[in-house]
DNA sequence: AAAACTTAAAGTAAAAAATACTATAAGTAA
DNA sequence: TTACTTATAGTATTTTTTACTTTAAGTTTT
C-alpha cells in the first residue's frame, strides 16, 4: 500500500498518507418489538470511553472487512443471529464526535423478531438490554442523535416498504400487524380500514391457523409473501399504507 | 490524540491504533437539467490512479474536517456556488474499492440550477463536463454503481419531496417541470392532470410574469414558496406527485 | 344453558381523489 | 384572417379513501 500512496496527492496538497488516520466505524440501532412497545437494543459500555454509560452496539471496521460485513458482524455478535434486516441510513462524521480519535460511523437499522432470542451480554458490553423508544436513556458520543434519525427513518420506511413484518413473528394476526404501526407511528387507524388497505395490497397469505390462548374470539394468522412482494415491485407496485389517523 | 488511544481496543482485541488507518473521502453526484436532460457533472481525472478516466467529483475529508463540511467544499470548489441542495445517500465501504489503500467514500446527490453557472476544471481535474444520464462513460473506481444509486435516489425523491424545483430557474412554468419530472422519471404524465396535482399542494406561487421569446401562446411562470412548504410539512402534509404514466 | 362481553371480520354509504378526457383561450406564423 | 401550437379550464367517470354499521365467533359470567 504504502507503494501505491506516493504519487497520489489530494486536491489541497496534503500527502494522502497524511490523510489515512481515520477510524471508521458501524453502529446499529436494533429494534425489536414486544407487547405493543417498540423497543431498541442498547449496551451498557465496558470500556472507554464512555464506560459505564449506555450505547448502540456497534464496532470498529476492520482494515480488511467489508463495510457490510463489519455491520453483519456487528449484529451477529450481539443476537447470534443470521440474514436480520439490515440497512445504512446514514454516517456521521463531526471531528469531535469521538474522543480518541476522528472515528467517522456508519449507522445502520435493523430489525428483529424480538420474540427469537435473548440478548447475551459480551467482552465489549457488561450487560445488553431493550429500551422502550419512548424512555431512552443517555447515551455515549452522538448516539443519541443517530439513534433518533434511525426512529425517524424506521417510521417512514414501515409506511412505504414492506419492512413491519420483519418486527413480527411469521406468523401474525392483523391487529396486531396494525398495534406495530400504531405504536411505532403514534396514532391510531380505524381497524376495518387498515384490515381492507393492507389486504388489498395482497401481500398476506391467510393461513389455515388462528391465535390461540386468547380469551376472546381468535383471529385468523396470515404470513407476509416475500415472493409475491417481488415480483409486484419489479411490475412498478409500491407498498403505501398510508392511512388518515382515526 | 496517542494519549487517549492506549485504553482504546476493539472488540475483537486489535488495538485501536492499528484501526486508524482509514481514507474517508466524499463524492458527490451533481444533478443538472437543461434542455429536457438530466444530466451529471463528471470530472476527467488529472491524477493516479485512474489518471484519464471520468469520474464522480469528489475529495478526501481531512483529518480536521467535518463531513459535512467536506461535502460542502467539493461542490463549492468545482461549481463556485453555495447554498446548494445537497444530501447524503449511502457509503461506499469495500476493501479493494480503492487502489491507493482502505477508503470508504460518503457518497452525497445535489441539485443545481445549471443555467447559473459553467463548470471550470481545476487542478484536480483536466476536464469537466455535463453528461445526460442516458450516456454514461465509463467510470473510475466504483463510480458507476454509485452514480446508479443516486440516480435511484433522486428519481424517488423527486416524487415525494419538493426537491425538482432545486434543478429549475426560480421563475418556471408548469410544462416545464412537467418535463423535468418526465424526463427524470422516464415515462410521460397527463398535462391537465400534473397541472391539477402540482397547483393543489398549494406550493406554488403564480407571478405576474409569462414566458417570453416562445412563438407559441407563452405560458405563465410559477416560483416554488418553500416557506408554505415547510409550514405545511410541520402540520403532517407530505409532498407527493405520484400519477400514472399516461 | 343463557346472557353478557369482547374482539374479529364483513359490509356499505358518502366523500374525496385520480383518471381520462373535451373544450376553450391566448398567443405566433403564414 | 386563418392555421397552428401550446396553455389552461372544465367535466364526467372511475377508483380510492373515509367513516361508519352490522354480523360473526369466540370466552366468561350468571
Amino acid at each position: 500500500m504504502s507503494e501505491s500512496n506516493k504519487y497520489f496527492i489530494s486536491e489541497n496538497n496534503v500527502p494522502f498518507k497524511q490523510e489515512f488516520q481515520f477510524g471508521l466505524s458501524v453502529d446499529c440501532v436494533v429494534f425489536g418489538y414486544q407487547e405493543g412497545q417498540v423497543r431498541v437494543l442498547l449496551i451498557e459500555r465496558n470500556a472507554d470511553p464512555y464506560k459505564g454509560s449506555w450505547a448502540l452496539p456497534g464496532d470498529l471496521v476492520s482494515l480488511n472487512e467489508d463495510l457490510e460485513h463489519a455491520a453483519n458482524s456487528v449484529l451477529n455478535k450481539l443476537t447470534g443471529l443470521k440474514d436480520i434486516f439490515m440497512e445504512q441510513f446514514h454516517t456521521f462524521g463531526s471531528v469531535n464526535r469521538h474522543p480518541a480519535g476522528r472515528v467517522a460511523t456508519v449507522a445502520d437499522y435493523s430489525l428483529v423478531k424480538s420474540s427469537n432470542y435473548h440478548p447475551v451480554a459480551s467482552a465489549w458490553a457488561s450487560s445488553i438490554q431493550w429500551f422502550d423508544i419512548r424512555e431512552l436513556p443517555d447515551l455515549a458520543f452522538d448516539h443519541k442523535v443517530i439513534l433518533e434519525k434511525g426512529i425517524r427513518t424506521l417510521q417512514r420506511s414501515i409506511q412505504y416498504r414492506p419492512v413491519g413484518f420483519e418486527l413480527l413473528p411469521l406468523k401474525f394476526t392483523l391487529s396486531e400487524l396494525q398495534a406495530l404501526y400504531e405504536a411505532l407511528l403514534g396514532f391510531k387507524f380505524d381497524k376495518p380500514n387498515f384490515r381492507k388497505k393492507i389486504l388489498g395490497m395482497n401481500l398476506l397469505t391467510p393461513l389455515d391457523e388462528v391465535q390461540e390462548n386468547v380469551w376472546h374470539r381468535p383471529a385468523k394468522l396470515y404470513k407476509f409473501d416475500e415472493g409475491r412482494y417481488r415480483s409486484l415491485r419489479d411490475v412498478g407496485f409500491t407498498f403505501d399504507i398510508t392511512l388518515k389517523s382515526s
